[in-house]
DNA sequence: CTATTTATGGACCAATAGGTCCCAAACTGT
DNA sequence: ACAGTTTGGGACCTATTGGTCCATAAATAG
């Protein structure tokens, strides 16, 4: 039934490879060879498996996405609170300052920046991908309204484009070499002002 | 005294038209073709004249920064309150969205995520410029908390990077194709939180 | 008018980019 | 064992990259 020559290489963590490789330096200055290294692959097996750099991006996007929503989504049931769920989360996003070699920021945001003025199919992508991410951050904050924590008048969807909106820009100070003792009190004003009663905007 | 042929160009204003260049596409992404045709020079007057591609960059991002804080020195002096000021700014931001063909974001916070990891001298840069444009927000802070406007025990200092943090967000949202409606609700949840009594707190 | 200095256009260059192709190697089903 | 099928290494290709060099043009000081 199957027949050929088996593969040397396992796809899905080849494409993890391409994906950190991606994550950590952009697309245009990720060449074909630094693809090639990080993956451990001939040419040939790349083009393909993957088709050209370009289709192999829009996968590992989908795939990058894929897994941090996932991630997320678990770590949002184990939680018992809303507050809870952000805390650990932006904790999440400052670990990166900590784990030495990291500061890549995320893909997404990333590549938001470098490529979607230019590219439709990759605007596309990050579009996608942020709107999933969107969906996991308005569950939260629906839990965080119906559980009395979050009491603000504020839509959700007003919300959920702050968050989106302050992560953004964690990572960007990241990448820009700020330090966790500049970041951890912005990261409390973001937090209280999702949790700040309604009270006191009268 | 002066000897030689006279340049038939006028430097600031190619100086000006390369950070346009570099603004709307980064640096990888601008070639020396792109950069020639921008500037209208001839290869040889770009390279005796601003040397390498990269030390046009330097320049460019020095000249972007001193444009940029400049004015908005100038808006802070012609603010009568720091609401105003921060308001005012922020309806720029959100501009670039409504102006046809933008959405180059901030050439700084573009460059910080580009390049920072891997150039220590394009990451000076940036540090150089934030950190410039961090002193105006300070000021504006400081003239809040005088004028009573701005109320809260937290640092100026920290009000300051949550603020530049919240600025680089909306940018990177502006590139990733969000529109002033979504735009505008989270910019008044930042003003609020900037304005909001101490007193809510506690 | 001449010597000196600088600016400019374009030829030129080596390195590298992404991408294609071919052929030997490796495996499966019968 | 052998036909059928896919993999994988690497030679190869073309376009483009950033960058240098040189001859010529254009100006000025004396």
């Amino acid at each position: 039934m199957t027949y050929g020559r088996p593969k040397e290489f396992d796809v899905d963590h080849a494409l993890e490879a391409a994906t950190q490789q991606f994550w950590a330096a952009g697309y245009g200055a990720t060449t074909l060879q630094d693809l090639l290294k990080a993956m451990s692959l001939s040419k040939s097996s790349l083009y393909q498996t993957f088709g050209k750099k370009y289709d192999l991006f829009l996968r590992c996007l989908e795939h990058y996405q894929q897994s941090m929503t996932d991630k997320l989504k678990a770590q949002l049931a184990n939680s018992m609170t809303s507050k809870q769920f952000f805390s650990d989360f932006f904790e999440d996003v400052i670990s990166e300052v900590t784990v030495r070699g990291t500061r890549k920021g995320c893909l997404l945001v990333n590549t938001a920046n470098e490529l979607c003025q230019r590219d439709a199919g990759v605007a596309e992508a990050v579009s996608n991908g942020t709107s999933n991410l969107a969906k996991v951050f308005y569950q939260a904050i629906e839990m965080g309204k119906t559980n009395k924590e979050i009491t603000t008048t504020l839509s959700t969807e007003s919300l959920v484009d702050y968050i989106l909106t302050s992560v953004s820009g964690l990572r960007s100070m990241i990448k820009a070499g700020a330090e966790e003792s500049t970041l951890n009190p912005v990261i409390n004003i973001i937090m209280r002002t999702l949790y700040i009663s309604e009270e006191a905007y009268k």
